[in-house]
DNA sequence: GCGTAATTTGGAACGATTCAAGATTGGTAA
DNA sequence: TTACCAATCTTGAATCGTTCCAAATTACGC
């Protein structure tokens, strides 16, 4: 199974029609965890075959709304994305350099944590983000 | 106690130069909780003198590194701001209009919920959003 | 092979935010 | 009180990621 047939297998699996386009930003995601849209789109044209940046934006979108991959944006950052999708991870950001690494859900199931008082609201999913400092720039900043 | 003077106390307990501005900017975020940049400059101008809208940036940046207003940036959303700091609350979104009301802490002290694997980050804040659909929106649409 | 969805190309537009440079002013020390 | 000066505000333009537009071309799926 190739980076590429698993690509194709998932596009079918959504019904959506299997484009040259589609494969490479889905593999790209795939392969390069939590990148923005710009280092998609130079991932992808490191590959075979050109493919135009709007192409890139209209694939994303095609491919968050059938949930096939996940978009995120952390605070002052822009759209991120990735293709762990439907097992309700969450993430920690490094404020310094903006990294960004899974973090398991300690409960599980979504909504992995039920809200004090949730105003009526009909909750679907809870998101959680822990802030710090990567290792790298820990280091960095502590000679 | 006017939120006037209230205001002018929190920015000298800062160190920060009361000036018209921060002192009008300040009072409407604590009228006007999750209000983004446009909301607070509306309601400032409605009030007594007008504010240039570079300043109302720059005063809400202000605002946030001292510590006086907390800045939170939903996924989809501008900039809000609110002037609850400090309790570690956590915030629930209607994914439809867009409301947000505050969810208390069900743990209290932060981070409210270590990570399962911390990556070797040094975690300082750990920030939760829960996503649903508020009860006005679900009202609208169930008719 | 057809019909239509998707892509390409080139561009314009967008809104939130930021930058730059000069004018103003709050806090403080003389 | 007064003068000083860095901090702050004003004005106007620029930046950024992203979306949208429209027309022509390609190519997927039946
Ligand atoms: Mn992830
Ligand atoms: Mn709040
Ligand atoms: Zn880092
Ligand atoms: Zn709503």
């Amino acid at each position: 199974m190739t980076a590429t047939s698993d690509a194709e297998h998932a596009l079918r699996g959504a019904s959506l029609r299997v484009t040259r386009p589609r494969v490479a930003v889905l593999a790209a995601v795939h392969e390069h965890p939590h990148a923005d849209t710009d280092a998609i789109i130079r991932a992808v044209r490191s590959g075979t075959g050109g493919v135009s940046t709007q192409a890139v934006y209209d694939v994303l979108r095609a491919l968050t709304s059938a949930g096939l991959v996940r978009r995120i944006e952390p605070a002052g950052s822009v759209a991120r994305y990735e293709a762990r999708v439907g097992d309700n991870h969450h993430h920690v950001v490094c404020r310094s350099c903006g990294a960004i690494a899974d973090v398991d859900c300690a409960v599980g199931a979504a909504p992995c944590m039920a809200a004090s008082d949730d105003h009526g609201f009909s909750i679907d999913e809870t998101e959680v983000t822990h802030w710090g400092v990567c290792p790298d720039c820990t280091t960095a900043h502590s000679p």
